[in-house]
DNA sequence: TATTGTTATACTCTATAACTATA
DNA sequence: TATAGTTATAGAGTATAACAATA
């Protein structure tokens, strides 16, 4: 038997549940203007900060996607030039994903747009000590 | 130009969208227990605590989808025998999504299961001062 | 004319499983 | 044998547009 929420139980819930949703919307908005799509961005997000490339198998594990999932995501990454498949010199298997040049200014053009959607609706509303709060609680939430 | 974040800000967004990333994939893996998508499970929801009914048109704008989208879950929850279309005294047009008592059972069955997920991965990891700040702190993000 | 709801259609995405090639 | 990645296929879900019926 588990105790019920009470009132301010179910409020925190609702309002975390609500914020996340009015966040995701408004991303998945703004991406689109982008012309793309919440897991390509990731993908993006991820290449940005990898210059040597990222495996499939472990862009997968990262994104919780299935490999094929990947491979799809990439294929449609790469028919638009924003990413390219390398061979990975340690092992012929393997497959590397890289930005492609266009790719690299595109990310470059959405994360500030990105940063300043974020800025807007959640960072610029707290004050520092919420901040400080927030982030320690729902670091507590993330972890397994 | 915007400012950039700087690293408590990062973190802070970073561990946002994790927290909620955590909590929404664990409550996807719940509801597949009990045979319900998301979607669904917020139509059950949302009829739990509408005795009468709720219009289609009105539903569909409080779960954010079209129309259509909302014809189709009906269809799938009324195949399951959970909800049915009832008419509307007032207006011919109209169409009241109601639970059937196969509804009200199933979601008199998922809802502790749901609140004991939110409890065990949010509300008990937070003292109730991390959670009057947290919730206070996302009420401003979740408003307009 | 506007609104309620359904349906036909097409499209995007995801996963499963079978497959090739290399380790 | 195990792992990397692709592909064929099928399924779920969503949206757009056209539609019928009522307001």
């Amino acid at each position: 038997m588990t105790t019920p929420l009470n009132e301010d139980e179910l409020a925190a819930y609702f309002v975390l549940r609500a914020a996340g949703d009015r966040l995701q919307r408004a991303v998945t908005q703004q991406l689109r203007t982008h012309g793309l799509t919440e897991v390509q961005f990731s993908i993006l997000a991820q290449l940005s900060s990898a210059p040597d490339g990222v495996g499939m198998s472990e862009l997968a594990g990262a994104l919780v996607v299935t490999k094929s999932g990947l491979s799809y995501q990439a294929g449609q990454l790469e028919g638009k030039g924003l990413v390219a498949r390398t061979s990975d010199a340690a092992d012929e298997r393997a497959i590397r994903l890289t930005l492609t040049p266009a790719g690299l200014e595109l990310i470059g053009r959405v994360l500030p747009d990105h940063v300043a959607l974020v800025r807007d609706l959640f960072i610029d509303r707290l004050d520092s000590a919420e901040l400080a709060t927030v982030r320690a609680s729902l670091a507590k939430v993330a972890r397994g």
